[in-house]
RNA sequence: CGAGUCGGCCGGGCGGCCGCGUCGGCCGGGCCUGCUCGCAGGGCCGGCCGCCGAGGAAAGUCCGGACUCCACAGGGCAGGGUGGUGGGUAACGCCCACCCGGGGUGACCCGCGGGACAGUGCCACAGAGAGAAGACCGCCUCCCCGAGCGAUCGGGGCGGCAAGGGUGAAACGGUGGUGCAAGAGACCACCAGCGCACCGGGUGACCGGUGCGGCUCGGCAAACCCCACCCGGAGCAAGACCAGACAGGCAGCGUUCGAGGGCGGCCCGCCCGAGCUGCCGGGUAGGUCGCUGGAGGCGUGCGGCAACGCACGUCCUAGAGGGAUGGUCGCCGCCGCUCCCCGGAGCGGGCACAGGAUCCGGCUUACAGGCCGGCUCGUCCA
């Protein structure tokens, strides 16, 4: 799991992200990032749907977002966002090489590469 | 050896590195508590090390329980469920054995298997008639008309009949005889079937036998219904505790003449009872427990046809909370494709169905490939 202070958890910040966040999409990914102004670690969290495939695709697709996800972590802006990283059907079949060039694609779109 | 049938089991293996989670140990930091004042205990953060870390279906959430709360879990109605018999079990709609009916040469398989003389209802199409049913074609006596010498034939009518034909999934017994105008359980014999009595076997469903009776009145209960038995409700987001935040106001009903409540409905009984309801305003996303050792797995012995039970020994095997299993590399097994020196080489996200969430017992559904065993039939050999 993410530590605990990098945790997504509640549904208000899922749909502050979707909604009021910066977008960034690629082929199997689509990266939302909201800044926020309270003093609190960014937070990470990941939306997979049913269109991603069955259980057993959508918990192992989530795995490996999360894994990578949380190998960028110390990259990413430390004042504080709302990061949220929802898998696009294509996802499903893609492998894990391809989800890690798609998140470092996003994550450069949105201006988050490297710290500052 | 071939064909078949039933059951049990596995469901990729070994290893390296990085990462994740629970637990344990060690080190460091800072916090709280206690006192004999430098030690002890507790929890927090960081690092290192070690152990363990999804399934046979974890799935569908269809049954049954454990557990928790509703004071107790009471009666009746309504509602729901089950449905051959006996046993197993904590319990079941599950399992085992047997019975009955049907299928198969057989092993074996299939059956939502109580009641249709308690009542109501339905039986499409076809058909005259689908139930105290019915007469279309048909068969027959008699009467009338016509033809013929006549036997008889044709047409019509009052009646009788239900054997033969025809319809249908199904038409109220079958075969042979007596009988008759023609016929018919109208009567007789045997058989089938129904009912009753007795005898024998079985715990029982039921089976076998003997005698008698009236000769016989289909199907559907997954139509309503009747009978027997079972079911109080909600569910781990159950529930218990700790910490913390806030702000109350107005209206209605009520405090022994009692509001309201007791978690699906109604009535009764019983119990709790000083608050309850509506509107406006305000607050709330924290933590701990429940939480994994159990109707548990394995082995041996005993009882039982079996399901299963008992005794002894032995083992400990996930516990998250936006939810831990991901990545990568090597060797081997199996599969597919390509190549050729026919045995190897190369390529491949190839290797099914599928991911725990309180825990068990079942059922159902999905599933690449593979292993083991019992039994039956056929063929050949001894």
């Amino acid at each position: 799991m993410l530590p605990a202070e990098h945790r997504l958890r509640h549904r208000d910040d899922f749909t502050v992200a979707l909604k009021q966040g910066a977008r960034a999409g690629t082929r199997r990914l689509v990266l939302h990032w909201a800044a926020t102004d309270r003093a609190h670690p960014t937070r990470v969290g990941f939306v997979v749907s049913k269109a991603v495939g069955g259980s057993v695709v959508r918990h192992r697709t989530q795995r490996r977002l999360r894994h990578l996800t949380a190998d960028r972590l110390p990259g990413l802006p430390a004042d504080g966002g709302l990061l949220v990283v929802r898998a696009l059907p294509a996802a499903g079949s893609a492998t894990s090489a391809d989800l890690a060039a798609d998140v470092d694609r996003g994550l450069r779109r949105l201006g988050l590469t490297g710290r500052g």
